[in-house]
DNA sequence: TAGACCCAATCC
DNA sequence: GATTGGGTCTAC
């Protein structure tokens, strides 16, 4: 008899629980089990197993009663003890409960989950097999046609032949029918064109450098079009090589495709794909593929790094200073770290790549923590196209028909289409709240206290700041001109949208945003769209920035560049500089005299003035200079705490009380004032937020023991972020 | 005084 | 997460 500790699937639940299973029942831990739970029955899945022989005596050492598992769900454990000790080193760390991240390893399907207990249907196909011919029946010239066919290639699927054509082959057993599990293996059209091409110098270095010391984190510095992805791809050879797995990892659902049919040209189906764009049949199908494949090549975004490969051998971690490798729900694991648990237990090597490191990474390669890497030269010596700050507060560059589109901006977007090129105009995913402008001068009303761009709610007509209680109603006069008309602008993108046929009806234009692009296949469809010249304008958020190569663009506008400057959040300049850079990096790649005009109130701003040099030292010594200053991360480590209730009174009131019980044991940290945040009600609920910053591992213990001491009243739940990719 | 309603404890 | 049972409140 074994003694089991299971978790159940309820993802609040953090508790183990143990019952008793019989020998012949073959449980291994991994599996998924049905359980009694008190009145109800329940999927669990069993961390541990240990042989026991006496039950009672067993029982009278735990101090309860032990039941019997009803049954088991699965044949195979669905997950490695591997990959079990890395979702507790995940939940450790994210503060989070067990059964939470292993219920997001899984795809649908083999979740512990009781309306997900079965799986998706499998389905099957029939095949023809050829056996042998012994020439003792004649045959009509069709037979022998489908005869040749099937000696060549071994076999046929049914539906591709005629029932009375294969009957005599059936009843002689020339052939014989075998049904098969048929798997949607994803394939991709192989890039036709594509030449392996010869490393540069530069890049063969890197490659040979990472060969010669494996098992250690890299960061790859390489500046836009310098070729990183080369380098992935002579590494991924390597490993495949050397019979190891390998996992790709890429920032947006946008970017698989495109690194799966390169990768496909090169290694066929070595390669599997892995993402939530995926239908759950889909998932679940390439999850057991990989399972089952000794050495693969997975390409995916962030859930894929938990992929349940064999011998893993190097994870590539593309763009990594891309906040979609944050998930922002429970459990709020950044892939970066999980992945460097994930290399740090396996003797795998990590490669992280990007243009724009992040701080993140780009410090703790300055420490030695990370061995740095750089790629200096471009490719084919491509230009960067011309680049120009457009001061919005600078008269001449407005007039009184838009306060989105300036004059310069019209007049390069009226030559470009003139020419038939195409244009792309970006604008900051953040950047949908709407503020007050000076209709004469176009300065933008802030907060008399901390400076923070104000918002107009249209709701109360009331103009708010989001960092502070400050609220103002329209303004009279302009601080800056003293003039009295204001316009409250928004920037999404579909206001952009509207404000450009406005100027160009003839354009043709595509949305590329989260609105617009909810499904991969309309996704695909406008970047395939927008590549055959479909379109003439493609207007989108940063998503559209990464990666994609599209040639025939002769400008890229950045419509405004500040909602993050003037930002609280700690991350604006860095947001706003890769921004720009990956913008600067989209425009003419084959007509050399791109341009980039980029809008802004703060053409003096150093991050944007770095951007638009390129210069990535200067900005990251500048910004860190900053964040030490402010003390924030990478210089200390964050906590978000998130609170929320239906009733107001109760929720400040334990705000309240919960920042006292932190303040009062704080050793070290520190915590912030109650935090209102940008929605602050939402579906009936209202939102508080309290701010924790520490330094060390001992104080995190310490918050964690606090935060795991206090009862929350009923009505009020609380949730925590570690590492937030925002501090509001 | 029965039934409604709320909360906290329990589940192995 | 679902259930239970005990406590208090409320309407007749």
């Amino acid at each position: 008899m074994y003694l089991l500790t299971v978790l159940l699937e309820i993802r609040s639940l953090d508790q183990e629980f143990s019952y008793t299973a019989m020998d012949d029942l073959m449980v291994q831990v991994g599996m998924r089990i049905l359980v009694n739970f008190g009145p109800q029955k329940l999927v669990g899945f069993v961390i541990r197993s240990t042989k026991i022989t006496d039950l009672s005596e067993t029982e009278k050492t735990l101090g309860y009663e032990l039941k019997p598992i009803l049954g088991v769900i699965d044949k195979k454990p669905i997950l490695s003890p591997e990959l079990i000790k890395l979702a507790r080193q995940v939940a450790d760390y994210y503060l989070t409960s067990l059964i939470s991240v292993l219920q997001s390893m899984l795809p649908l399907g083999l979740k512990p989950n009781t309306n997900y207990r079965h799986g998706p249907k499998e389905q099957f196909a029939t095949f023809y097999e050829f056996i042998l011919f012994d020439n003792a029946i004649r045959l009509t010239p069709k037979q022998q046609e489908l005869l040749d066919l099937l000696k060549s290639v071994g076999r046929l699927p049914k539906k591709m032949v005629k029932p009375t054509m294969i009957k005599p082959f059936l009843e002689h057993h020339y052939v014989r029918a075998i049904k098969e599990k048929i798997t949607s293996t994803f394939k991709s059209e192989v890039v036709l064109d594509y030449v392996k091409p010869q490393l540069t110098e530069e890049q063969a270095l890197i490659v040979e450098k990472i060969h010669a010391a494996p098992r250690k984190t890299y960061l790859l510095h390489g500046v836009t079009g310098s070729g990183k992805t080369e380098v992935y791809l002579a590494l991924t050879e390597e490993y495949l090589r050397k019979k190891q797995s390998v996992i790709i990892l890429v920032p947006e659902i946008s970017l698989t495709p495109q690194m799966f049919s390169i990768l496909w040209t090169r290694f066929k189906d070595q390669v599997s794909i892995l993402h939530s764009g995926l239908t759950p049949k889909e998932r679940y199908e390439q999850y057991l593929h990989i399972k089952d494949t000794p050495t693969i090549v997975v390409v995916g975004t962030r859930s894929a790094v938990f992929a349940p490969v064999n011998n893993l051998g190097l994870i590539v971690i593309d763009e990594e200073h891309v906040e979609s490798y944050k998930q922002d729900v429970t459990p709020r694991y950044h892939a970066r770290e999980v992945a460097k648990f994930r290399v740090d237990m396996s003797g795998a090597t990590l490669l992280l790549g990007s243009a724009t490191p992040s701080l993140y990474s780009y410090s703790r390669a300055r420490k030695g923590l990370y061995q740095l890497l750089e790629l200096k030269q471009r490719i084919n010596e491509i230009k960067l196209p011309r680049t120009e700050l457009i001061d919005l507060h600078q008269l001449s560059n407005l007039d009184d028909q838009s306060s989105l589109l300036s004059l310069p901006l019209r007049q390069k977007m009226k030559v470009a289409l003139d020419n038939r090129e195409q244009i792309i105009l970006l604008i900051n995913k953040r950047g949908y709240a709407s503020f007050v402008t000076c209709r004469n001068c176009g300065f933008i009303i802030s907060c008399p206290h901390d400076g923070y761009l104000l918002t107009y709610h249209k709701a109360d007509r009331l103009l708010k700041c989001h960092h502070c209680e400050h609220v103002e109603l329209w303004p009279d006069s302009c601080p800056n001109c003293l003039e009295t008309t204001f316009a409250s602008s928004s920037f999404g993108t579909e206001r952009i949208e509207e404000e450009v046929r406005r100027f160009f009806p003839e354009a043709r234009i595509a949305r590329f945003d989260s609105d617009s692009t909810k499904t991969k296949t309309a996704l695909s469809r406008i970047i395939k769209g927008f590549n055959q010249h479909e379109f003439d304008i493609l207007i989108g958020t940063q998503m559209l920035s990464k990666g994609h190569d599209f040639s025939r663009v002769s400008l890229v506008g950045v419509v405004l560049a500040d909602y993050g400057l003037n930002n609280p959040s700690f991350m604006s300049g860095e947001r706003t500089f890769d921004l720009i850079c990956q913008a600067i990096g989209r425009a003419g790649r084959k007509y050399q005299g791109g341009t980039a005009l980029i809008q802004t109130y703060n053409p003096r701003h150093p991050a944007l003035i770095d951007a638009v040099r390129q210069d990535y030292q200067d900005f990251y010594l500048k910004e860190m200079m900053l964040r030490k200053l402010r003390h924030k991360p990478p210089y200390t480590f964050l906590i978000m705490l998130t609170l929320c209730a239906k009733e107001l009174l109760l929720l400040e009131d334990f705000g309240g009380l919960l920042q006292s019980l932190l303040r009062t044991n704080a050793s070290g940290f520190t915590v912030s004032e109650l935090i209102k945040p940008y929605h602050d009600f939402m579906k009936d609920t209202f939102y508080r937020k309290l701010l924790l910053t520490y330094k060390t591992q001992v104080q995190k213990d310490e918050i964690t023991q606090i935060i795991k001491s206090i009862t929350l009243p009923r009505k009020l739940t609380l949730s925590l972020d570690v590492d937030p990719s925002d501090d509001l």
